[in-house]
DNA sequence: CGATACTGACCCACGGGTCAGAAATACAAA
DNA sequence: TTTGTATTTCTGACCCGTGGGTCAGTATCG
């Protein structure tokens, strides 16, 4: 294990980050890996210890990596609706710069405890928590200051994550409104609206 | 197959069911079927099929038909308000009364095409297709009747359907935000409060 | 005693991981 | 430059645990 060759390294490394992204994690193969790098199953073995700790180092260096920036939000001297936006921001960039689809988002959201390693598992679930703190944080601040309503900032960060998320894993979902509704997926995906949506909720302002 | 023992093959549903939400789709084995309903596990087969037909038949009997009623809402003679509080409301009494864990909620929404069976997951899209066309209905109509403020209602649906998917599923997720934040999660279950920020967002209502 | 119900040992496909040998590479001696 | 040899790298046939599904034999019932 552990050769000098780190080209091929990246190699193996490149080709199970397209499948896991593509096909999610259960679904791709050790063999499908080898395969897509060009090298030989036994191979693999020879760089990494085991699946999982394929998956680890690119959740570690792809996926966590994209919420370096997060921290920075909360010390920013901006409004806290700005501050909202930049999070949003952020979490679109990912969502795009990965193209999670479904698969996978759902191998890291929700099925953590799947995996047997427990570094990745508390990998995971400090990810999460490190979003949904910061998102709290941001809110709480926005409440107690006065620049938003007055609520109970968990949930409303339950509120805001959730429908966050739900709009990203949107187009990655295998759900089509076309079979039921004369609309176009496509036609969601407008962040001015949807930002717009979570600061002002579905009710007009009339006081 | 199929047996004229129906107190029996009852039992295998239930005892079915209750490891489906509490272990998941996946990690529910046959053996475990069978040790729970105090059987052997071939006959587990002299009365289903497969594994699939055992979960697709909770899924319509148990999944499905809890959202019988979400169809009657769109007659109703009442605020669409009102409506998107019913919805809110079936989805709620759906949830406890299921006790819906992580894996179970994951195999349902994005997992579905993990199911060999073409008509269960055509079953769950349809599912799935009909909540939220009735939502999106909903919110439409309340759109162009002026009840709600003008937004794509494509992307308000996305929006409270993340949210509420999120708020019932908090409860039931691996995060524990006290790990981060010196919240306890079980302050997030207010309803009241969950569907005030729905219709009115973040922001204070400031003409 | 025939029909029906039940059972668990067995079958088999799958896929993560191993390892003895093959191939490639490095390098020293001729 | 060629040859010989040690070392590293590569490989796929093989191993093995897992779990859905089968079926010949047994138990129970009418």
């Amino acid at each position: 294990m552990t050769k000098g060759n780190n080209l091929k390294r990246d190699m193996i490394l490149d080709a199970a980050y397209h499948l896991f992204i593509s096909k999610g994690y259960l679904d791709t193969k050790i063999i499908d890996i080898a395969d897509a790098a060009g090298i030989g199953k036994g191979t693999v073995y020879e760089y990494f210890e085991s699946k999982d700790a394929i998956f680890f180092e690119l959740f570690q260096t792809k996926v966590a990596a994209g919420y370096d920036s997060l921290s920075e939000l909360l010390s920013k001297e901006i409004s806290c609706e700005k501050k909202i936006r930049e999070y949003l921001d952020i979490e679109l960039e990912n969502a795009a710069k990965y193209t999670f689809n479904k698969n996978f988002l759902m191998d890291l959201m929700m099925k953590s405890d799947a995996f047997r390693n427990p570094e990745l598992i508390k990998s995971i679930h400090r990810l999460i928590g490190k979003k949904f703190s910061i998102l709290h944080k941001i809110i709480e601040e926005g409440i107690n200051g006065g620049e938003f309503r007055n609520a109970d900032p968990l949930l409303a960060s339950v509120t805001v994550m959730g429908a966050i998320n739900f709009y990203i894993s949107f187009d990655y979902s295998p759900f089509d409104p076309m079979e039921f509704l004369p609309v176009q997926k496509t036609n969601a995906w407008n962040k001015e609206e949807f930002f717009s949506l979570l600061l002002h909720g579905l009710k007009e302002c009339t006081p």
